[in-house]
DNA sequence: CGGCCCATTGAATTGCCTCAACGCTCGTGG
DNA sequence: CCACGAGCGTTGAGGCAATTCAATGGGCCG
């Protein structure tokens, strides 16, 4: 199977055959396989390499002094966790696996070689930064301003979509191994809460959510539910109305 | 006066002569002067030269088709908005002034030329944009986790110590030019009870806020009372523990 | 002086939470 | 093979934090 941020990185810019070969091989150094719940790195620690999701899901979280946790972010195939991390000295925050999870750990150097040999791969990178930064931004919207239909609705048309450009996805399912507790800590919602919403949504026809799989019978009408707008992915390739430009 | 974005990156790193020239000029190109409340970008623009704020308040926010709106992020003097943001086709939310504002637009290839020109500050130009990246993560936290008091007495520790690291405190005090109204948008609050949490706080002798002056009385427990940490913003000097390694 | 923005206050409402209990499924060990 | 416990999902009841709606007052500007 291709590794999963070519298929990433290709939503955005058109890669060479140097290029995939590149990443191929800088992602097939040091493979990591992780057990579900572990973590990877937590808050305090100095930062490590580049860690590169190949397969399964992981998270970015911090926990409050008196054991409040918030998910942050979710990491999925293909996602990069932090490029640029190591320019600061400790972590602000953790990150770890919910699923079993296969990473690559991507050296510091290694990735600056990339950079510099490739320009339209560094371009890819940082526009895979821009899409964390803009994600990041959406679910503080979310937590500030949606109710928690909302909130949800939104979350899981977003990772269906984040999905669906990694070619994970199975026409209107995917595959959703998070208990009610993550999304309750991704949404900022009681376990129970969350469990009353998902009945909502069952109940109106949007969605059946079954085991680990989910599916979106109107992705239309629950992006209409929750406010979503798809801009803020940009998964639109750079060249469509520029390839003209391609050489810069 | 200094230049704040000097101001600002010598948290980090310390800056030659010829780096705060470089930057100097750079920010007094092209300089313009904002009315409040007016908007600088919005969303679905093509993204613009690189905004650095020289002198008053800006807010990154998004809009809800419900007309709902968030307020993502706070500029103060010193920040810059969006070093990487051409990478984009288009932006997914708007950024405005709060108060009468001076900003510098530096054009990508200026950018460009000061990283080339001078890898300490493209190392400060990164660690400024993992900051903001740690305060958005933070507001995550703050809007999924905290109650309206701990929002608040985080927002409030937050903006006042952003402030004392570019200079513009006065011992306990700061101006906070920032309505109530702001506030909630900030936070995810109804103005209503904002106005009551701050009245909670000054009750309890944290804070003082009057005309467009905070002053916290007490810091410490203002930020236990929020459950603050400061790591997230990353204030120490990268070379405190590894002076001796600065030349890399 | 009149109008507007902002802060403040009260009252009623509600979305979501907490607490608590129960059932299901699955893996493990007796 | 069955018993048992753990983890997860589900349900009900009661409570609280924060909201909405509405009205009032102060300060500033034209």
């Amino acid at each position: 199977m291709e590794n999963p941020l070519i298929r990433r990185l290709e939503c955005f810019v058109r890669l060479s055959h140097d290029d995939k070969r590149l990443l191929a091989t800088a992602a097939s150094q040091r493979v990591r396989r992780l057990g579900p719940r572990e973590d990877i790195v937590v808050e305090g620690d100095p930062p490590r390499d580049v860690s590169l999701v190949l397969d399964g899901w992981a998270c970015r979280y911090k926990t409050l002094a008196d054991g409040r946790r918030q998910i942050i972010a979710f990491f999925l195939p293909g996602d990069t966790c932090d490029p640029h991390a190591f320019a600061v000295r400790e972590m602000d925050h953790s990150l770890a696996t919910l699923t079993p999870v296969t990473i690559a750990e991507i050296a510091r150097d290694t990735l600056q070689d990339i950079v510099d040999a490739s320009p339209r791969l560094a371009r890819a990178l940082i526009w895979t930064m821009l899409v964390t930064a803009a994600v990041q931004r959406e679910w503080t919207v979310s937590l500030g301003q949606r109710t928690a239909v909302e909130r949800l609705g939104h979350l899981l048309c977003e990772l269906f979509l984040r999905l669906r450009a990694v070619g994970l996805t199975d026409g209107p399912s995917c595959e959703l191994p998070l208990t009610q507790v993550d999304l309750g800590e991704a949404t900022g919602l009681s376990n129970v809460h969350v469990n009353r919403v998902l009945q909502e949504l069952r109940g109106s026809g949007l969605i059946s959510l079954k085991g680990r799989v989910l599916t979106i019978h109107d992705l239309q009408r629950l992006q209409a539910v929750a406010l979503f707008n798809a801009a803020y992915l940009h998964l639109d390739r750079e060249g469509r109305t520029l390839d003209a430009n391609d050489a810069r």
